[in-house]
DNA sequence: CACCAGGTTGACC
DNA sequence: GGTCAACATGGT
């Protein structure tokens, strides 16, 4: 169902090496700052953390929160973000010790621990279950819903989208990729017209943006 | 000035 | 099950 799609966006956008981040912790802790946020905004928090050497879960554990929520002001919502980083390392590290004790494990094991985390919800558990533990889950984001909803002309659900493409993609490179070139297509074109048939995959658009 | 960004929570119905 | 305000910075 969503093969062609895949094809279409790969002709455009290549391999995307997504998630950009230089560790897996980094990608946790990308996947908590970068909710309902510009990822620019995420990327100055994550400077900064860095400049302060905070770079891991384990640094983020051992953080005081005060201290941690000043590192993170850039990406907004830091009252609640800097919680969410506690929460996440603290539960990762007390249960398995690392990220790469979670990974090749059970995988409805680790999609139910991680779903009980305060401050994950779907997009973010899927996320860190793609990304940083590389489980073929698929990452559904408002993107998705918007884009397959106009390029189609149905609506489908998380469950559906989910089904479909961990169904057709198995493989988790194809997952990381195909969640890549969705948001990147996503920032392509303006809110209003995200997915303006007439111009999708052209060379120009009514909106004024281009592919 | 308004609107949006790679969402989540808790309250409410 | 679904809907909704609150959360906060930085860019356009």
């Amino acid at each position: 169902m969503f093969k062609d799609l895949y094809n279409n966006l790969f002709d455009h956008y290549d391999d995307l090496q997504w998630w950009p981040s230089e560790s897996d912790d980094e990608t946790v802790i990308g996947c908590i700052l970068t909710q309902n946020t510009s990822w620019k905004n995420v990327e100055k928090a994550i400077e900064t953390m860095k400049k302060s050497d905070v770079i891991t879960l384990n640094d983020v554990r051992t953080l005081p929160v005060d201290k941690l929520r000043e590192l993170i002001r850039s990406s907004g919502f830091f009252n609640q973000k800097s919680i969410y980083l506690k929460e996440i390392s603290n539960e990762i590290i007390n249960n398995y010790g690392s990220l790469s004790n979670m990974k090749g494990r059970n995988i409805k094991e680790i999609e139910d621990f991680i779903s009980g985390i305060k401050g994950v919800g779907n997009e973010t558990k899927e996320s860190i279950m793609l990304y940083a533990l590389n489980y073929p889950v698929f990452v559904v984001d408002a993107y998705t819903f918007r884009f397959l909803e106009r390029y189609y002309g149905l609506k489908f659900t998380r469950k559906e989208i989910r089904k479909i493409t961990e169904e057709e993609f198995p493989d988790v490179n194809s997952l990381k990729n195909f969640h890549g070139m969705l948001v990147n297509l996503g920032k392509d074109f303006c809110r209003k017209q995200p997915l303006c048939n007439s111009c999708f995959l052209r060379n120009s658009c009514k909106t004024g943006k281009k592919l």
